[in-house]
DNA sequence: CTGAATTTTCAGAAATTAGTGAAAATTGAT
DNA sequence: ATCAATTTTCACTAATTTCTGAAAATTCAG
């Protein structure tokens, strides 16, 4: 592995420890996302120097967000990865994964609080901030589905726009 | 604790630990969010039942994360703790730290990596797919910041409006 | 100053999470 | 069907993270 890939994947290893991705699943991932060819198990054990077991539990896990896509080449046996050519996608994907298996069942709970009848004043306090939670979460996820139905480059015209859009609002 | 607060209390612990955050801290959070009054360390240490130095170095982290406000209430030598009042603002406040610790120093080490010259016809493939990634995230950053100078209510109007904010333009 | 109240530190224990190797299961060419 | 190639599983070990209790440091009223 080059010295550049090399730094990076590092560098993505330690950035995934922080967001609740283990270690050696984020290297995987920096690794296929900047090869420019499908990549196999056993390079990404070799490459990344664990285990060949824990690839394959590191790319069952990358299967399961829908982060990598599965490929045979003519001739060869072995499974191959891929991840999305458009770094959009993969950023949309990461988004939707997020919210199906930790802001949904959020809301859920939180739905379900606010329907509970509160005991006292401080149950009132409480609700009053678990819905104003819920509200802004709400919103912010809605939104993200909503862009979602935009071209890519309708999506980067209107974040560029930034605050510009409050101009148009009125 | 009520079992309303608990249950909230017990879901946060949980997404914390999946965002990166130690479920003590989730837990400490959510508690002293959801208080009427400030909350102080042996009160958080009782109802969540964790030692002390826990709750002390918990509340250490928070502070640093510019979470919470030291407060203190009349004859009382206690240190109290509240939460913003408006839950823009701890989002707000998430994001800008969250961007601070790690993705600016990703962009950084992004940087870096796009200066250097590529020894093969990977690398260079890997420094497009970097400078792709590295449009993105800093898009995004760049946007973050910007509809931060607006207001909750120009930005809750700005998300509402969600996709349609294409066919404002054109 | 003194000393009680309070907070912080930190070495080590406990708990959790990640990684391995050997064995089992699966796959597909012949 | 057979068998070699490949992938998966899982019990166990290793590494990391979190938590604790005791001691040290700090704070402040008197």
């Amino acid at each position: 592995m080059s010295p550049l890939i090399e730094s990076f994947v590092r560098h993505f290893g330690e950035m995934g420890s922080r967001w609740g991705i283990n270690r050696t699943v984020g290297q995987m991932y920096a690794y296929i996302v900047l090869s420019d060819e499908p990549v196999n198990a056993d390079e990404l054990a070799c490459e990344l120097q664990v285990s060949r077991s824990n690839v394959s539990m590191g790319l069952k896990e990358l299967q399961s967000w829908n982060l990598v896509r599965l490929m045979h080449v003519p001739g060869d046996r072995k499974d191959y990865f891929t991840a999305p050519e458009d770094v959009w996608k993969i950023a949309m994907t990461l988004i939707n994964e997020r919210r199906k298996r930790e802001i949904d069942p959020t809301l859920t709970v939180m739905r379900d609080l606010l329907m509970e009848n509160p005991r006292s004043k401080s149950d009132q306090y409480a609700q009053q901030r678990i819905e104003d939670m819920y509200q802004l979460i709400e919103m912010l996820t809605q939104w993200s589905r909503e862009i979602q139905k935009l071209s890519p480059k309708q999506i980067s015209r209107m974040l560029k726009l930034g605050a510009g859009v409050s101009k148009l609002l009125g």
